[in-house]
DNA sequence: AAGAGCATCAACCGCAACGAA
DNA sequence: GTTCGTTGCGGTTGATGCTCT
């Protein structure tokens, strides 16, 4: 027998919808209303199925829709939520109004993922990648901790190195002398490698490194006692700890300071941005190795979201 | 200028939940 | 309690436009 369609298949069009279609749609819509998504093609003269009807009106033809850009509050309310519901969709855009669940998720899987990663955040379970790696390290046999760990940091490294390279980042040897002060603030971006990890980046970001010039403001965490400069202050700075302390980066774009940057990691005032500001790391020594969080960057009841209390799942014992 | 690669967004698919009969 | 039809939801795909080489 099988699963009964939801229209026939023939005489139904798919794909993009025509002006003329739209304006059908709309105006039926107007006259009669939602009722019976099944018979609002046929009596509306579409060659729709109800399903296609019905998503072209939520997504799109709705009147109280709004248009264009995410605004940056729109885009902490989604992260917050997102971090307590997880993937439910249409419950986080019922908390913004105008927006479609479709809207939210294209936009969380287009950009919010992105913008977590580049931050050194998973975006799936909303920690800091350190902090997962400390997850793993205190579940796994050590010998085994040391291949994951290292695979887990690779792959967000290659992640935020090419994103970085994307926005024209300016890549620096922390073997190579700090940039005059001078020239602090001159480039927005620029991100620090230790002259160890040289080798293990793609090629792609070697090359964009070969081809740049050290010009901006550096901050790199090279397993000595940490030194930045003060450029940083207030933007999205995060310093993921590679298993061998080398590995640090440092990004943030002059005059577009982020609201959400700010508060995702300082405004709820439950999480520290971890910074070379604010800690510093031990030279050389293995997080691991002290039974402290890699890097010592984040504590270990950091919370990420300060969601008020309705918002909260409380888990049922 | 052309083509490849990438990002974005609209639309589709299949499953689950819900409500009426 | 069961069946059937409808609606809602989330994952995925495909078309389109933009950027880069």
């Amino acid at each position: 027998m099988g699963r009964i369609p939801c229209c026939e298949r023939e005489n139904v069009k798919r794909g993009q919808w025509t002006l003329e279609e739209d304006n059908k749609l709309a105006s039926y819509i107007a006259q009669h209303g939602t009722r019976n998504w099944r018979l609002i093609p046929k009596n509306a003269g579409l060659q729709r199925c109800g399903k296609s009807c019905r998503l072209r009106w939520t997504n799109y033809l709705r009147p109280d829709l709004k248009r264009g850009e995410f605004s940056e509050s729109e885009e902490q309310t989604i992260m917050k939520l997102h971090a307590v519901l997880g993937n439910r969709w249409s419950m986080i855009a019922g908390q913004l109004p105008g927006r479609t669940d479709n809207d939210v998720k294209n936009h969380w899987n287009t950009k919010l993922t992105k913008k977590l990663t580049g931050m050194g955040i998973d975006p799936v379970t909303h920690k800091p990648f350190s902090h997962l790696i400390t997850e793993i390290a205190t579940t796994l046999a050590p010998p085994q901790v040391a291949h994951l760990a290292e695979a887990a940091l690779g792959c967000f490294k290659d992640e935020m190195l090419h994103l970085l390279t994307k926005k024209g980042v300016v890549f620096v040897d922390s073997a190579a002398p700090p940039p005059a002060a001078s020239n602090i603030g001159a480039a927005p971006e620029c991100i620090g490698v230790d002259a160890r990890n040289m080798g293990r980046l793609p090629k792609t970001i070697m090359q964009e490194r070969e081809s740049s010039e050290i010009k901006g403001v550096w901050a790199v965490m090279d397993g000595s006692a940490g030194e930045s400069s003060d450029g940083f202050a207030g933007l999205g700075e995060v310093f993921p700890a590679n298993v061998d302390g080398g590995f640090g980066a440092s990004y943030g774009i002059e005059g577009e300071e982020s609201a959400w940057s700010q508060s995702t990691c300082t405004g709820a005032g439950k999480c520290r941005a971890a910074s070379l500001h604010d800690e510093e790391i031990d030279g050389g020594e293995l997080a691991a190795d002290r039974g402290d969080h890699v890097g010592g960057m984040f504590s270990s009841d950091c919370v990420l979201w300060d969601l008020p209390d309705d918002l909260m799942i409380h888990p049922i014992m």
